[in-house]
RNA sequence: GCUCCCUUCGUCUAGUGGUCCAGGACACCGCCCUCUCAAGGCGGGAACACGAGUUCGAACCUCGUAGGGAGCGCCA
């Protein structure tokens, strides 16, 4: 290995459902492996089971890596696409006799397994066409093994595991083609990293197994053993396997819950990463900094939690502008014409010390787009039908008509004039003022929560609740 | 059953033989700030799975135990 060659990672799920949580971070660590490196990245589909890959599929994995801005520099490959190439290495091996040709039906292999269990020892193949060297024959059950070696041990240094050793005798004959014409798993993987030039082989730690039998396919092959790295896995909150039943959701799901990328992103990131004690870290910092060799070795949980406050800091600290777009977004989703109301960047600002999610911040946007819809009747009472509140309102009117611009800070200024006008504390205006402009008790600062509604929208509010103070 | 992997606060982690009666972050609790709710500031409780060994000295090294996980397919 040259220090000149190019580092080059791929990601090759498998097209039977959506981008889940862990794929996102494998192809994460991918990516960023290879940017840091200035390698490339590769995408490789691999769709060799008929049954279960699907065209939506592919669609729904390219969408969630293109919203997490995970540009692969390569591909789309499809193992289908590859088939002839798979029979020509397949061949190859025949040929050199690393490889042969195996007659047993999968009733066979299955009686050869139950008995090996039974009899309390691992299920090998027996090994029996091996060295028969029968001649050639059409049969439904012919499949190709492939010769692993009977003796000595497959050493490697995983990238996380660290050093890893593998006795042969362990390994049996895999089948490497199928009875369908179809290669298996484990050969077409390694047929295609070899052509596809894969230096670094970075995937789930499920197949740490598959490892050392495949590092014999390089060698039968005489092509360069890559280097391997195997993640941990990600656990649910409650320490189970994600599954479809909790938490396996699809990453497009986050978007719909109101989670930016790169907040997602800085989360995955640090699952199974770190930088001494650093905690946010922006997408340029982890091409940086990341190192695959610094990742964990143990599996790790998925907390909500935790994402949901790096949402929000990234909430907060974000440009509102860049942001707007992406709360108008989830606005229409809830039925909501962002252009009928507010900039959806000012919104931003008012909320989002408030909401750690989009999805929170529309819900509670709602109030400025259209008219209040339920008012709290204790919060009328408590602080509509009070002494001062009518002439607090009254004034505030007054004030905020006579404004001459129309800002978060004008309005503030106009909010104090009146409590120092009728010798209120600031608790005194703002309450009702609050409780015209939505409502209710809780909402963002008095002056951006009159600010947002606008001078004509303000107005009416107050008008409004003026009438109901008096009801 | 067999093989391989893993084990620091509730969670994510720092830590690579002395600087660790273990640091940071999220969460939690308290106080402060305050127009509500938040945000923010300050403070608090909270962990080296267990047992042997090596060593002057172990979270860090070795061995064992327990617990968890993966694999043992003509699935990927």
């Amino acid at each position: 290995m040259t220090p000149t060659m190019t580092v080059r990672t791929r990601f090759a799920p498998s097209p039977t459902g959506y981008l889940h949580i862990g794929g996102a971070r494998t192809a994460l660590y991918c990516w960023l492996e290879a940017r840091r490196r200035g390698g490339e990245f590769v995408l490789r589909i691999e769709d060799t089971d008929r049954e279960r890959s699907t065209q939506e599929a592919v669609q729904a994995i390219l969408d969630g890596m293109s919203w997490l801005g995970l540009t692969h520099d390569e591909g789309p490959y499809y193992q289908t696409l590859r088939m002839d190439r798979y029979r020509e290495v397949a061949d190859q091996l025949l040929r050199e006799g690393k490889a042969y040709y195996a007659y047993e039906s999968k009733e066979e292999i299955e009686a050869m397994r139950n008995a090996a269990m039974a009899a309390g020892v691992k299920p090998r193949y027996n090994g029996y066409y091996r060295d028969r060297n029968e001649p050639l024959r059409d049969d439904p059950n012919r499949v190709i093994r492939f010769k692993n070696p009977t003796s000595g041990s497959v050493v490697f240094d995983d990238k996380v595991k660290g050093r890893i050793e593998w006795s042969n005798e362990e390994l049996d004959d895999l089948v490497i083609f199928r009875s369908d014409g179809f290669p298996t798993y484990n050969f077409a993987v390694v047929v295609d990293d070899i052509d596809m030039g894969i230096t670094e082989v970075i995937r789930g730690d499920d197949h740490v197994n598959n490892t050392p039998r495949q590092i014999n396919i390089y060698k039968a092959l005489g092509a360069p053993v890559p280097e391997f790295a195997h993640l941990p896995m990600i656990l649910g909150p409650d320490g189970q396997k994600l599954s479809k039943r909790h938490g396996a959701v699809s990453v497009m799901q986050y978007r719909d819950d109101g989670f930016l990328p790169h907040a997602l992103l800085n989360y995955l990131v640090r699952l199974g990463w770190s930088h001494g004690d650093q905690e946010i870290f922006s997408v340029e910092e982890m091409t940086a900094l990341f190192d695959i060799a610094d990742v964990n070795k143990a599996a790790s949980r998925f907390d909500v939690t935790k994402l949901s406050w790096l949402n929000q800091h990234y909430l907060k600290t974000d440009d509102p502008a860049s942001l707007g777009p992406e709360l108008a977004w989830h606005l229409a989703k809830i039925g909501i014409d962002a252009t009928q109301g507010p900039n959806p960047a000012d919104v931003v600002v008012a909320l989002r010390d408030r909401v750690q999610t989009f999805k929170e911040m529309a819900e509670r946007a709602k109030i400025w787009y259209g008219p209040i819809v339920e008012w709290d009747d204790k919060a009328v009472e408590k602080h509509l039908r009070t002494d001062t509140a009518p002439a607090a309102l009254d004034a505030a009117k007054k004030e905020l008509a006579a404004l001459p611009e129309w800002t978060p800070e004008a309005v503030h200024g106009a909010v104090e004039r009146v409590a120092a006008s009728l010798e209120l504390g600031m608790g005194k205006v703002a309450a009702p003022l609050r409780v015209a402009m939505t409502g209710t008790q809780v909402s963002p600062s008095i002056e951006h929560t009159i600010y947002l509604a606008g001078r004509e929208g303000a107005l009416s509010r107050i008008d409004d609740a003026l009438a109901r103070a008096a009801a």
